[in-house]
DNA sequence: TGACAATCACTGCCCAGACAGGAAAATCCG
DNA sequence: CGGATTTTCCTGTCTGGGCAGTGATTGTCA
């Protein structure tokens, strides 16, 4: 288990350790916060407009030309495809997404914006830009990139490890 | 409002715009796919034991004893106290928590571990610091601590424009 | 003292994600 | 060709957060 590590069986970090957790140090709990408070924030600008900040992910998705199928979009976001399915119904229910049945390929169902859709996006771009920015209040661009540079890691050594053990 | 700016009415930081946003580039959607990661990892390792990454939340908060009350762990975690009622609800069921309502003041209900939440805490902490010892792996503690004072900053940031629009 | 406001816990009603399971369709392979 | 596997979408059922509204209690202040 340890010996095909190469360069090193190596010092496994160990900021923390079970018997002295604190709430307080905890970086998890505080990206926990972070979050909410992007979400509440972009929630309060988006009520007028009968929207979410959740249900912007997929239209990006989907103006960005990252996906056309459910199945895509979850992967992009890292969520279900159940929960990605009742997504779509509740973005179809407001008229901004179509379905439409593949011929080619009868199980997958396309997805496009509606011209609702893609406006509602595109009112919902500088809100989502605004409430970034405001959070980013006294950062330079080297601290974003920073900021960017650490969650990629963080992300990547979660995903190294779902390898391992998935 | 602007006047107590001293030095600046300053530059309002434009990192993302609404017209160019690229979601690649989002601090957002990164953040939510980190936090994401933790939450599974986790939930993963305490499957076994019946218990889920968002339950340790308040258990963690009442054997550090940082709040006795649903409010008080409301506010600690910055969520709803709707959503901490039915929370507790769940953790009583599992017999982790006891609910106790207060002589002095009858509208609150005390809250304290039961030795089976004492015990199941004791053993998650450990999955606990593992998992975020796991996304750290080739973090140094430097890069950790970079990491915490952005993550406040983002939050302070976010609460400072809570006060203004609130 | 009596009206008023604040606080606390709780409840309904939404949106939202995780997991398991199922049906239909496509693909792979013996 | 024909069965096994995989992929895609969808549907329960659960946990979980946000918001609004309720009732009980406490504190405040005229």
């Amino acid at each position: 288990m340890a010996a095909h590590r190469s360069a090193a069986p190596s010092a496994p970090p160990m900021f923390y350790r079970g018997d002295t957790y604190a709430v307080d140090n905890s970086y998890g709990f505080l990206l926990r916060r972070v979050l909410g408070s992007l979400q509440r924030h972009l929630d309060h600008r988006l009520q007028d407009r009968d929207l979410t900040a959740m249900q912007i992910g997929p239209l990006v998705l989907l103006a960005a030309g990252k996906g056309t199928t459910a199945a895509q979009l979850a992967r992009c976001l890292n969520i279900d495809t159940g929960a990605m399915t009742r997504m779509i119904d509740r973005l179809q229910a407001k008229g901004l997404v179509r379905r439409m049945r593949c011929p080619e390929d009868r199980r997958v169902v396309r997805l496009a914006l509606t011209p609702a859709g893609t406006a509602a996006l595109d009112a919902s771009a500088e809100h989502l830009a605004a409430v970034l920015n405001l959070h980013l209040a006294d950062f330079t661009a080297a601290e974003l990139a920073q900021l960017m540079h650490l969650l990629h890691r963080l992300l990547a050594n979660g995903a190294a490890a779902d390898g391992v053990e998935g």
